[in-house]
DNA sequence: TGAGATGGC
DNA sequence: CAGCCATCTCA
């Protein structure tokens, strides 16, 4: 792509000078080098995929460039290539109308899951199944994966590095430490001690007085500074940073046929702001003598966080939607929208954002949904949804890695809308036990029972099931006692290994690949992978879950072209309704769980190390009878049939209160041990946005968010 | 922790 | 829009 030539042409004769100083001190420079989010050096970036998911089409299906593009999604088009808007297609419009704007657009339908299936497919004609298919972005999140590797592979290995995924086709990059090492290659000048020692000694100044900023697209500069003004460290900052970006973009543009823009600037609101500012495939640098003429340009609605209600409440107790009349509100006017927020906004607008860049490119949650039209309206119809959810969620699990990481979700949550009510139940993922498909498929299934029974579920218009609690890295508050619970596996681990693992903080692709191998391969995996999705087995066979051998019962043997009129999934015969109560006279029992055999106490069914996977055939009758009859208890672990539910989870309580008695007779109820500790924002500087929930807009008054801050 | 909500893409 | 993902608050 872009030539790499020298881009800064040094003058050691300045005749120029004035100040023989630079505004910025050995202190700065030690903050670069160590992210502070408060260093007046720092470099930040943002890049920023040109319509992303249209380009993914692009490139699978190998068209031209030039060629007018669209993803639809049912009726509408959810992305538009830049070719297509040419046309003048945009948001919101129709594949009919962008048919007669543009004859030759290509409009590519997502992938979609049809249930039964092991594995989403592009469907020819796939919009005419709305009604029982669902959308899966998975060909994005895959290449939105690449796209994030070959980033990585381009930068200097961490800590150097530090990647914030802020979207699917987004991230953040912290270039700070990398910027700071090459200019202390390029000025050696800045390597030497400080005068004295003194740390808050002023640097020498820059001995270069041009930049080339080669084809970046230069934000002008406020009315106060002038082109000819002195270039200062900050400058120079900026521009190894775009430099960075550039080879980044050029890099993914090779490897892997993409464009994308970026944005350079001081800190991550003004960095996406640039990103922005000129698309697509171009990259945009607000050097700080800019920012303010380029901010003061702005719609405030354009800004980060305040695009949605919070914008909406400024315009309205401001009258004015621009930045530049807002920067003519003293700060305890716009204190009226609240401390915290107005704060925050008053430093917002001056273009200061110190929010770090959080070193994190793994999700923490993974959700399936899907919008019902026209509205589901019984138990088995949300059920077979369920089975779909289920299936998508857990082959991303397995896509992402999970089990080989390590990572597993800890919870799993289904949504459910009527209306404009939603309602929401989630429960525990049992951590004791495998991570399977059909354990997901229990849960969510109770789930899914529990909101029907409290409430009038039906018709509903919305369905989704989300799974969360992966944490980043493999140690964080998992640690080992997420995977082992007995003490013989804990044994097992050697020192060592518990030592990395535990120290583990990062994402597991951006640690140095020894130090990742040992958990790839030794050590616990063994005990808690299932026999069928351990690597030799997905190796040899892509789809070893329970979902192919669903479909050899009755239920799919009228495989497609349901097209029927209501939101539903082909036929699922042979699911008896899993009534909540256990007093319901027609629960069918588990066929080979005798009810003695289960005391109310009984242990968790933790595989040991040395068990033998079920037979596929077991797990077949395992999956298909239990997952529909039997309840499995959050608390304890174990499978029971549903008959047992209401005994077991009256044990449970009897239990539980007899160790609060218990407590209580120490002088130590359970709500006396625990300590109310004040979730403190640990937000520095100026303060951060951390807010987004609507319970206390209503705490206080309408319309105020959740802003916290350190010293101001 | 569970439930409800917002913001942003 | 629909289908995501992240984050926060309050009990």
């Amino acid at each position: 792509m872009s030539s790499s030539q020298p881009f800064i042409q040094s003058s050691p004769l300045s005749v120029t000078a004035r100040r023989r100083k630079s505004k910025f001190t050995f202190k700065h420079l030690v903050q670069l080098s160590n992210y502070s989010t408060t260093c007046a050096l720092r470099v930040i970036a943002h890049v920023d995929l040109d319509a992303f998911y249209a380009q993914c089409e692009m490139v699978r299906l190998g068209v031209p460039e030039d060629q007018p593009l669209a993803v639809q999604q049912w009726q509408s088009l959810i992305a538009i290539n830049y070719p297509a808007r040419k046309f003048g297609l945009g948001r919101h419009i129709t594949s009919m109308e962008a048919h007669k704007l543009c004859p030759e657009l290509i409009m590519q339908h997502v992938a979609t899951w049809r249930e039964g299936d092991e594995k989403w497919a592009y469907h020819e004609d796939a919009f005419k199944h709305i009604a029982t298919h669902k959308v899966s972005l998975d060909p994005y999140r895959m290449e939105s994966r690449k796209i994030i590797a070959t980033i990585k592979e381009s930068l200097p290995a961490p800590p150097m590095q530090r990647v914030e995924k802020a979207g699917i086709d987004e991230v953040f990059l912290d270039l700070s430490a990398q910027v700071h090492s090459i200019m202390l290659g390029r000025y050696p000048e800045l390597q030497e001690p400080p005068p004295y020692d003194d740390p808050t000694e002023y640097l020498p100044r820059p001995l270069t007085t041009v930049l080339d900023w080669n084809t970046d697209a230069l934000v002008d500069l406020d009315a106060s500074e002038t082109e000819d003004d002195y270039l200062d460290w900050d400058d120079i900052a900026i521009s190894i940073g775009s430099e960075i970006v550039r080879s980044v973009r050029a890099r993914v543009r090779e490897k892997l046929k993409y464009t994308c823009s970026g944005g350079v600037a001081r800190n991550k609101m003004l960095a996406k702001l640039g990103s922005a500012h000129k698309k697509p495939n171009q990259q945009t640098v607000i050097r700080n003598r800019a920012v303010q003429h380029f901010l003061s340009g702005f719609k405030f609605t354009k800004i980060r966080n305040l695009g949605g209600k919070l914008g909406d409440d400024v315009v309205a107790m401001f009258n004015t939607d621009t930045v530049k009349d807002l920067l003519e509100q003293p700060l305890d006017q716009l204190k009226r929208m609240g401390d915290d927020t107005g704060s925050w906004l008053y430093w917002t607008i001056r273009g200061e954002d110190d929010s770090e860049v959080n070193p994190r490119t793994q999700i923490k949650s993974m959700l399936s949904a899907k919008s019902f039209r026209p509205a589901i309206s019984t138990f088995e119809q949300g059920v077979r949804w369920i089975r779909i959810f289920v299936a998508d969620i857990f082959s991303r699990c397995v896509e992402e890695g999970v089990l080989e990481n390590k990572r597993r979700p800890k919870t799993i949550n289904l949504h459910h809308r009527q209306g404009a009510q939603t309602r929401s139940k989630q429960s525990p993922i049992p951590q004791g036990k495998m991570f399977t498909e059909a354990i997901l498929f229990d849960l969510a299934k109770n789930l899914l029972a529990q909101v029907v029974v409290d409430g009038r579920a039906w018709p509903c218009a919305n369905l989704s099931l989300s799974v969360g609690g992966f944490e980043d890295g493999v140690a964080n508050n998992m640690g080992i006692g997420g995977f082992l619970v007995r003490g013989e596996e804990a044994k097992a681990l050697l020192a060592s290994e518990r030592h990395a693992f535990e120290s583990h903080v990062e994402d597991k692709d951006s640690q140095p690949p020894e130090k990742r191998r040992k958990f790839d391969n030794g050590g616990i995996q063994k005990f808690f992978l299932p026999r069928e999705i351990s690597q030799e087995d997905s190796e040899r066979d892509h789809t070893p879950f329970q979902r192919r051998e669903d479909s050899d019962e009755p239920v799919n043997s009228e495989k497609d072209n349901d097209m029927s009129e209501s939101s539903d999934p082909a036929p699922l015969s042979n699911i008896s309704k899993p009534t909540i109560c256990s007093d319901s006279p027609s629960t069918p029992k588990a066929r080979h769980l005798d009810d003695d055999d289960i005391p109310p106490d009984i242990p968790p069914d933790i595989p040991p190390p040395s068990a033998q996977p079920l037979s596929p055939s077991h797990r077949i009758s395992h999956f298909h009878q239990q997952s529909l009859n039997t309840y499995l208890c959050t608390r304890c672990s174990s499978n029971l049939p549903l008959a047992k539910k209401v005994e077991h989870e009256d044990w449970h309580f009897a239990k539980d209160l007899a160790k609060d008695l218990q407590a209580e007779e120490h002088g130590q109820t359970e709500s006396a041990r625990r300590t109310p500790v004040p979730q403190k924002s640990h937000s520095r500087g100026r303060g951060r946005l951390v807010g987004g929930g609507s319970s206390a807009v209503k705490g206080r008054e309408k319309g105020q968010r959740r802003l916290a801050f350190g010293k101001g």
